[in-house]
DNA sequence: TTTCCTGTTTGACCTCGATCAAGGCGCGTT
DNA sequence: AACGCGCCTTGATCGAGGTCAAACAGGAAA
């Protein structure tokens, strides 16, 4: 295979509702890619040159300012897609948290793809819009709630997302998984500094809520204690 | 007429690229309605029943906690599309800041009318992505920026948006408008409180950066000092 | 005109989370 | 085992912005 057939094949995202015909062409387009911890795949303010589909790994996507603060403004899991479709530049860096791979498009060829095929355009759609809800949840986060609201509510979101990851079956929320952020990273996705994170785990830790069997380790004691300090 | 015609033929949003007779059907179904300003339109976790389009005004839309805490996530112009097609529930209410006029449509219709309609999607598809784009700006500036700068971007959004408003010829940033809302308003979208917020506005007073005729209306003296401050 | 009402400003104080500065721990290398 | 290097934790202190409270408009109604 020369091309990348199961990258597509095994992504439920883009895949659902095209027929055989239309995934093969798709499949023609796309380029495998791996990514290592740490490496980037698109910067900030760049030509909007390619968009992807990932297929393994966790990506973030950040802004920053000139003077160097950074936030974590989104993240990408297995089957979701990065970049901007349609548009002349993306506004987000886009860095793997985890080795990760990835299916690669040019971004005119995906668009004109994209632009022949109303069903891969209508999955398109109905992900960008679950992406705003999640974000604009994401913004009363950052506005609006205290620290330890903050962390409670980043511990439950990772128990929701890291359980779905690369599973078909449709499982609870995990009970213990790994974190894909170093505490500065947690930091950026919060709005906090890397001290208060911080100290915030090693409170819930204290007062049992969580276990921490390690630095990327989460082990989530008391859900509901959780729950009620989310708000 | 006995539907909404201008209602639509006024939107370019929705609009572009569709031909009559496309444009006839959707009017068909849409309904125009005055919205007073205070009146909500659309309650957050309610069952997404309608979805519209601004014709005139400014609408707010916002998430709550329980304690009564609010966040502004997205402010809807004339041209913008607000509620949620193709899901379940809405994630945020939607209140009328101005007096505004809107063009209604049953989600169903819309969701249905949609699907058969690729440039439609497309269109909409478009809009998603670049509220996406402005959405994820203001998690850095939830996230990362001081009172001030987020005072001095807010002001630079608002002459931006406000300068385009119901013209089709492009003008630049307003150098004078009557923000749509009160200080209160003001500090849910930046995440602040009506003190900081009232605070920072008198102190670029003082310092000769805008002036404040009245409540509502600004005007910018010297935009490099806040584009400056901005960060 | 005066009164009232609501939204805004200003002041005094306090708190949460940032900042600054050591230390500690896990882990790979020699 | 000893060393070095990232990353994380912990402590001490500071300050931006929140909280509480009071005074101050500006507009509508009497």
């Amino acid at each position: 295979m020369s091309s990348c057939d199961t990258c597509v094949v095994r992504n439920r995202a883009i895949c659902a509702g095209l027929d055989n015909q239309e995934i093969a062409a798709l499949s023609a387009m796309g380029r495998r890619r791996a990514v290592a911890a740490g490496e980037p795949l698109i910067w900030e303010d760049d030509d909007s040159l390619l968009v992807a589909n990932v297929i393994e790994g966790v990506l973030k996507l950040t802004t920053s300012t000139e003077d160097g603060r950074e936030q974590i403004v989104g993240v990408a899991y297995p089957s979701d897609f990065i970049g901007r479709p349609f548009g002349q530049t993306s506004k987000a860096s886009v860095v793997a948290l985890t080795d990760a791979r990835v299916c690669v498009f040019a971004r005119n060829d995906f668009d004109r793809y994209a632009r022949e095929h109303p069903e891969l355009e209508h999955k398109l759609l109905e992900r960008t819009l679950a992406e705003l809800d999640r974000t604009r949840a994401w913004m009363m986060l950052l506005g609006r709630k205290t620290a330890p609201e903050k962390i409670a509510t980043f511990l439950l979101e990772m128990s929701e997302r890291l359980s779905e990851t690369g599973c078909a079956v449709k499982l609870g929320p995990a009970r213990r998984f790994s974190l894909p952020f170093s505490r500065q990273q947690v930091a950026d996705v919060l709005g906090l500094t890397i001290e208060t994170v911080s100290r915030q785990f090693t409170k819930l830790k204290n007062e049992g809520v969580i276990e921490l069997p390690s630095r990327r380790e989460v082990e989530i004691l008391d859900r509901p204690a959780l729950v009620a300090l989310a708000g």
